[in-house]
DNA sequence: GCCGTTTTCGGCCCGACTGTTTTCAGTCG
């Protein structure tokens, strides 16, 4: 993987460029930041597109044009980047970790080398234990104690944590918030509300009249740690799960404009912007201007993009994908909501590791106004997880069938959730595969196989015929378990020809396939199954991890089955 | 160095907060 040494590198380079004085270098350190920011952020290795496509492939990413892309050729090449060397040459200094310090920058780095010889987080250690950081010019007692303090906090800051914890969170300060009486409106902003999988640190967004107190009130939180910075339309705070938190207070005139701002992300908000300038206007977060600084933009989101000329979309969609150009256009597509949902096709019960009867689960199920769920419990092979044999599997679906004679407004769908074995059979016979009304299929073991291997064990699970969905394709855990070694390339191609849909797993540790996967996979014309995993009744709410996760891959409700009436869906199941 | 509904040159988003300053540079998002 070449990804984060690349990004190291070129945002390394940027550091060291930001501190030449010339003006027209200001944009170069720009470019490097966006081509390091882009490369962090892929999940396919720059290697990978580099053997697969050469040049052309690379200089496709955004900000990566003929000279980035030189520089990267010649990394996977020679392990070696001339500009970067050169210009390390004039700039001895570990710009990589010391400027990982909050509060210490390229330019504050290089003025610690120049004056003190510090190049390194061992240097600035030393020096700051002999007190001989405030007695230079620039900095003092300040600036001593606040990068202690930074460096205390260097590794745990820097981890960005799962949607599936950062959400919740958001949520309940949201609650606080709200019960205060201090405030008019409350919204989550950030990469939060975009539901990206992993979330750096909250962005909250409130209107009030009384900017103080609110202030106050944050900082006296239970799940604040600690204040980080603190003025009169934002605060900072650490929060004891080991997140960061911006809160910021706006006008009610201006809250559409500010949440569209702090929604972002970056790269989509540039061009929203550079729209706005080209007609005359200027953006930020207290509204849309004119020429003659009145505020074209309302209260509400929706008349910021109109005012350009633009439909609102989603935020799960604003990444710069494309999406601001058809926007323009008016030919954004319609993506797949929570209301196009009838069913819910892996579902766990306590017959193997679920927490609920079939009968609590279905009836749960059709509170929330499923059609249909389908029971997938685990097979032998994991038999931590309960997994039944043959003998008990079909004893189980006997127990389906009861059940559904007893229930009515719902149909339990009979399958189960299979292990993919290592040489990619299936871990129940055939005639208890011809019992279901159709079949999900997971790997669970054997992780860590080589990719040729993992891909042709699971190219032959979808190509047995008895595989109707691929659950959990990749298998990671969001920052436990990487994903596991394979071509998915060949694995969505195998799947769009034996027709085996794809699943979109909401459960939050998983999100898998991930909104980059989903994207690939469409290209495929890969069909998609969009589940809970639920393991008790209270998991069915999972239900908008995966459906966020779909929209961020840009999925429309004809690419769902269980987005179809029950009927459709059988045709679909064709066995 | 990148990029294109100002298109192969000449632009490149914008503001808040902080510390150490007498008016602002640095950092961050």
């Amino acid at each position: 993987m070449y990804n984060s040494q690349v990004a190291g590198l070129f945002d390394e380079i940027a550091d060291m460029l930001s501190l030449d004085e010339r003006k027209d270098r200001k944009f170069e350190v720009l470019a490097y930041r966006k081509a390091a920011m882009t490369i962090s952020s892929l999940q396919e290795d720059v290697g990978d597109i580099y053997r697969k496509k050469g040049m052309y492939g690379l200089m496709e990413l955004p900000g990566v044009g003929k000279g980035i892309s030189g520089a990267i050729r010649e990394f996977i090449e020679t392990g070696r980047m001339r500009k970067y060397e050169d210009l390390k040459k004039r700039y001895p200094i570990d710009f990589k970790n010391l400027t990982r310090i909050r509060g210490l920058g390229s330019k504050r780095a290089f003025r610690l080398y120049k004056e003190l010889r510090i190049k390194s987080i061992d240097d600035l250690k030393r020096a700051l234990a002999k007190h001989r950081i405030k007695e230079l010019p620039g900095f003092g007692a300040k600036s001593e104690s606040e990068l202690s303090k930074g460096m205390e906090t260097l590794e745990l800051s820097r981890n960005r944590m799962a949607l599936g914890l950062a959400l919740p969170e958001a949520e309940l300060l949201v609650n606080r918030l709200k019960g205060s009486g201090l405030v008019d409106r409350v919204a989550i902003a950030g990469s939060t509300r975009r539901m990206k999988e992993t979330v750096g640190d909250l962005d909250i967004l409130v209107t009030s009249s009384h900017n103080e107190k609110v202030m106050d009130f944050i900082s006296r939180l239970n799940e604040v740690q600690g204040v980080t910075l603190k003025g009169p339309t934002k605060i900072t705070v650490r929060l004891k799960i080991g997140l960061s938190c911006d809160v910021r207070v706006v006008d009610d005139a201006s809250f559409g404009a500010a949440l569209q701002y702090f929604t972002g992300n970056k790269d989509h908000n540039v061009k929203v912007r550079q729209i706005a300038v080209k007609k005359g206007y200027k953006l930020n977060e207290y509204g849309l201007f004119d020429r003659k600084n009145r505020n074209l933009a309302g209260p509400d989101e929706e008349s910021v993009y109109k005012k350009l000329g633009m439909d609102i979309m989603d935020p799960e969609m604003r990444e710069d994908r494309g999406e601001v150009e058809l926007s323009l256009q008016h030919r954004l597509p319609r993506l797949v909501s929570l209301g196009d949902i009838r069913g819910d096709l892996h579902v766990h019960t306590n017959h193997s590791d679920g927490a609920n009867t079939i009968i609590e689960m279905a009836e749960a199920a059709k509170k929330i106004g499923r059609e249909y769920i389908g029971i997938t419990d685990h097979t032998k092979s994991e038999y931590v997880a309960g997994g039944m044999d043959d003998k008990k599997f079909v004893k189980h679906l006997h127990e389906i069938d009861y059940a559904n004679d007893k229930l009515d407004g719902i149909r339990i769908l009979k399958s189960a959730e299979i292990d993919i074995l290592k040489d990619g059979s299936l871990d129940l016979q055939d005639k208890t595969l011809d019992m279901m009304d159709y079949r999900l299929a997971s790997i669970h073991t054997n992780l860590n196989m080589q990719k040729e291997e993992m891909t042709r064990r699971v190219v032959k699970a979808m190509e047995s015929g008895y595989v109707d969905i691929l659950a959990h394709p990749t298998d990671r855990i969001i920052n436990v378990r990487n994903p596991i070694n394979m071509d998915l390339d060949r694995v969505f191609q195998a799947a769009a020809d034996s027709k085996v849909v794809l699943e979109i797993d909401g459960y939050p540790e998983r999100l898998d396939l991930n909104d980059e996967n989903i994207i690939k996979a469409r290209g495929y014309k890969a069909k998609f199954s969009i589940d809970t995993d639920s393991h008790r009744d209270s998991h069915y709410m999972l239900m908008k991890y995966g459906i966020s996760t779909a929209k961020r891959g840009w999925v429309t409700p004809d690419l769902v089955v269980n987005a179809l009436p029950l009927d459709k869906l059988m045709k679909q199941f064709r066995k």
